[in-house]
DNA sequence: AGTGGTTTAGCAAACGTTTGCCAAAAAGCA
DNA sequence: TGCTTTTTGGCAAACGTTTGCTAAACCACT
């Protein structure tokens, strides 16, 4: 009948640890010590527990035991909402690499989507500040802000994942992006290559300041100026990284001196850019060059296939689980704060010698 | 000199309700009632509390109060390992659909990989049985099951997408592919085609079906034989998505009598399909008609441009959201339990009349 | 058998909320 | 003012664990 004074949570119905001790014949505490510590229990008892545990199907409350310990066993990632359409192409891959190194760790992965609103910020920050999670992994260069609270303030282990956010003290995992452009350019210049056209995405981003540095210093290395380099794109967002491609391919048509080659800074605008200049006659990579970034599996299967400087994602991720372990276990251990993965081009038809009347 | 009897928890620093309470000079349950039930409490009172949590920036915790009310705001969502490279294109489009309107309704969004092995669906089923999640939406055909234990048994409320999974009474979101198909299909016979290669995913699969049976129909409609359709594929997992096209155009290329139409089940493999018979020296749409599945944004820049059956992922994602927040308020209500979304052919060039020699 | 030392088990408090119940205060009315 | 009705506030228990402390049991040895 079920007329108890106060009667909560008529829910959650699932057997307790205290019916596995009654069914073991032991205490509560000794149930709790067997399943977590089983150093701390006779062997015998253990094995009981064990199998009273089994025959319940009893799962331990996590909630519960959050509370208890003070902390929870949930990570979360915080995606920019415009990432998912650029990137798009490898996210999966680095949220499958992610979770499985948080599972072998014993945690679980949270999304967070960052969009640049008050609701999604709010929701960030009470993730972080209710407790709910125990540490961050960020793919944006900007923490979420609101209310006064910022995740900055937050005790939370946090690591950043393909920005350089090591100004701000968190260890962030990059790649040498500009050692990579910077090798590609200098090969280049080596075919004969002369212009360039750098297709930028959000102006002023981490990636762009890089990538377009590493393009410009093997310019000058070289003895070219940096004229010999037009950007195109820069205001338009990653979300919109097919139209960047399809705007630079018309920019491309207009411009008097053709650059020979097109350097993407993601596979999307490259991938765009080339299916507009080819069916405006030009042929790739006879009359043109064309190198971008991400390495997505696609580009491949392009026509011609698609050089492009990979990001290995899944390593990064792993590195950035590991470091946030790190973190999470020795919060005051001074680490190294900026880890460089190297990413390396994978060279297809899409790049070759300058065209010889040039 | 924190010498308490004990001390747990020295972790979550924290202000605490009772912080807020004691700054407003009010009790601890009128802080609670104010923050939650704004109605219960006088406004005056209400607003002297809610400045004092503002002031102290606090944060009611997540796990306390799960662990009172034993529910939990967390869904999961259990993705198959390998649909990650398949459908991969639009994985990132449904994660964020389904974030988003989960976000509006107060819930956060934890991912579950679905490897088939005994670690993941340990993990996932740790997480059911635990209380940390509250419902989950699945993208598999199967339901985790470990150590006795099945997600079936967990009262957990769940709503499948992609796959009809009414037969298990779970209330599944789908789209019509096999009349998408069928229609598709159709108008390619008005358009003089008569043979036919199927690209299968995974054999058996509940869209490989759905799918195949379309083409088949609509043969049927137009008197034509099962046999003006041959099967490729099959064995393989999508995870191998590219790769399937790629061993079937070897396959078209060995074929006496050539299909005149290549019916994908995926993007990624009509992709590498088209890219390796264009190297072979096949042209499309003249020699060859080509139609794939999922209407990945990159199937617009593909030469040519790539003919696509569009699944309409957000607005399946915000179905799915909406069946499951009514399954978790009311879980006895019968409802329906199909949910078909309409996909739609978007027409590009790689979709033409049947070659003239043939 | 008695003693000292080492395991193992059990009690009870604590984690930070929510909420039923009752008391107190405020408001309405005569 | 004195009474009833309505609103608001506070106490304390409960959610399901973990864990410090203490008591009990066990073991080996003299």
């Amino acid at each position: 009948m079920k007329n108890n004074k106060d009667l909560p949570a008529e829910e959650h119905s699932g057997p307790l640890m205290a019916d596995v001790a009654r069914l073991a014949g032991v205490a509560i505490s000794t149930v709790s010590r067997a399943l977590a510590n089983p150093g701390r229990v006779n062997e015998k008892t253990r094995a009981k527990i064990d199998a009273a545990a089994k025959q319940l199907g009893y799962t331990p409350n996590a909630m519960a035991r959050g509370l208890r310990v003070g902390k929870s066993n949930v990570v979360m990632i915080i995606l920019p909402g415009s990432l998912y359409y650029g990137v798009s192409q490898v996210i999966p891959l680095v949220l499958q690499g992610i979770n499985r190194s948080l599972r072998q760790n014993g945690y679980h992965l949270m999304i967070a989507n960052l969009d640049r609103d008050e609701a999604s910020e709010r929701h960030i920050l009470d993730l972080a500040f209710g407790g709910t999670v125990r540490g961050a992994i960020i793919l944006s260069s900007d923490l979420p802000v609101h209310g006064g609270r910022s995740l900055k303030d937050s005790a939370l282990p946090i690591v950043s994942l393909l920005f350089d956010m090591s100004h701000a003290a968190l260890p962030s995992v990059v790649t040498n992006d500009r050692q990579a452009v910077r090798d590609a350019t200098t090969e280049l210049i080596a075919l004969g290559h002369r212009r360039f056209l750098y297709l930028a995405g959000p102006e002023g981003n981490y990636h762009d300041r890089e990538r377009y540095l590493g393009a410009v210093e093997a310019l000058a290395a070289a003895g070219l100026p940096e004229t010999a380099i037009v950007r195109s794109g820069g205001s338009l967002d990653y979300q919109h990284g097919f139209q960047i491609g399809v705007d630079a391919a018309a920019e491309f048509a207009d411009l008097i001196l053709k650059p020979t080659v097109v350097i993407a800074t993601s596979d999307d605008m490259a991938i765009s850019f080339m299916s507009c200049v080819q069916r405006m006659g030009w042929k790739i990579p006879t009359d043109l060059s064309i190198v971008s970034f991400d390495g997505a599996p696609v580009c491949e299967y392009s026509l011609p296939p698609l050089s492009t400087i990979e990001q290995p994602v899944e390593e990064m991720g792993q590195m950035a689980v590991s470091l946030l372990m790190e973190r999470i276990d020795a919060p005051d251990k001074a680490t190294a704060l900026r880890h460089v993965i190297e990413s390396k081009l994978i060279r297809r038809e899409s790049f070759g010698p300058a065209p010889s009347n040039v």
